[in-house]
DNA sequence: TATTGTTATACTCTATAACTATA
DNA sequence: TATAGTTATAGAGTATAACAATA
C-alpha cells in the first residue's frame, strides 16, 4: 500500500498525460480522430461484434459510440449490417478500407513512439504496457464491486436468506 | 529498442486509459473540473508565476490557459495581480480558498486509488510512476528536437556560415 | 515590431434524456 | 415492459485566429 504522498504524485502523472495524448492525436490523419481509431482497433482485435459490445470495449455509453461509429461507418472503414437473430441489433464489421486505415494508424504511431523512446529498453516499454493494463484493470474491478461499507452483518437466524437481487 | 507489436500494444493502453481518466474526473466536485485542478496543482507545486509560464507546465496553448485561470480566478481560489515589472503580464498566486480546495481534490483522489489499487505494492505504484514521468520527458525531449531528416549535409566552403533565426 | 493575454469560433469527446423499433 | 440503438442537447477540453495593451 502506498502513501498519500505517492497517490498525489500518481495523479499527476495521470494529469500531465494528457500531453502525451494531443501529441499523439496531431500525428493522427485529420479525418480519423481518436474516437474513429479507437472503434477500429476494436474491432481488428476482437472481430465482428455488436454496438452494445463495443460500448462495453470502449467504456463509454452507447450513445457515444454510435457517433463514433457513424463516423466511421461514412468513411467506409467499417460495415452495420442487421443482425439476423435480433433486428433490434447490429453487427459491425471492418472493410478492408477499414484495415488499410489501421494499417496507416499503426504507421503513423509506430514511428512516433520509435522515435520519441529511442532510449527505452524493450523491458521498459513492456513494464509500462503491463502497469497501465493492470491500472485499467483495477479500475474496472472497482466500478464492479464499489465501495461496499461495512461487510454485511448477517442476521443471527437460521431462517434461510430472501433472495435480494 | 521495442518491436512494432510492443508499440501498438503500448499505444493501445494509452487508448484505454481514457476510462480511468474519466473514473476519476466523475469524482471531481462538479465545480472544479480537471482543467481547473490542473491550475490548482501546478500552482501548488511551481509557486506564483505567470500565465505564459503556467501555459508552459500545463502543454496547453495559452488561449485554453486563460479561460482555465479566468474560471479559477471566478471562483476565488487564485487571484491575478498586474506584474509590476512588466504591465502587459498578470501573476497568478493561490488563495487560502485554493489551498483549501486542493486539499479536497487530494483527499478524494487519494480515497480512490487507495481503493482501486488496495492490491498494489508501493514499489508498483512508484515504478507506474516513474516510468509515466519518463514517458512525458521522452515526448517533450522529442517536440523540442523533432524529426530532423539527415544531420545536415555543411557546405564545403571557409566562409562563415549565415546565422540562421 | 514583438510579446502577453484575452476573446471569438470551431471541433472533438462525453453524458443524459427522449425517442424508435424490436423482443 | 425491457432492451438495442439513434438523436438532440449540453458541457468540458482544445486549437487557431483576431484583437488589445504594452515592451
Amino acid at each position: 500500500m502506498a502513501d498519500q504522498a505517492q497517490y498525489e504524485e500518481l495523479i499527476r502523472q495521470f494529469s500531465a498525460f494528457g500531453a502525451v495524448k494531443r501529441e499523439i492525436g496531431r500525428l493522427m490523419p485529420s479525418e480519423c480522430p481518436s474516437g474513429s481509431a479507437a472503434v477500429l482497433t476494436l474491432l481488428d482485435r476482437h472481430g465482428d461484434m455488436r454496438m452494445s459490445n463495443l460500448a462495453e470495449l470502449l467504456a463509454v455509453d452507447m450513445s457515444v459510440t454510435s457517433r463514433h461509429v457513424a463516423h466511421v461507418v461514412e468513411r467506409g472503414w467499417i460495415e452495420r449490417s442487421p443482425d439476423p437473430a435480433d433486428k433490434r441489433s447490429r453487427i459491425l464489421r471492418l472493410t478492408p478500407a477499414g484495415r488499410a486505415q489501421i494499417d496507416e494508424l499503426s504507421r503513423r504511431t509506430t514511428q512516433l513512439l520509435a522515435e520519441c523512446l529511442a532510449d527505452w529498453s524493450d523491458e521498459e516499454v513492456a513494464q509500462l504496457t503491463r502497469l497501465m493494463a493492470r491500472l485499467r484493470a483495477s479500475f474496472d474491478d472497482s466500478r464492479a464491486a464499489p465501495h461496499r461499507p461495512p461487510p454485511p452483518v448477517l442476521e443471527q437466524t437460521t431462517r434461510t436468506p430472501a433472495i435480494t437481487k
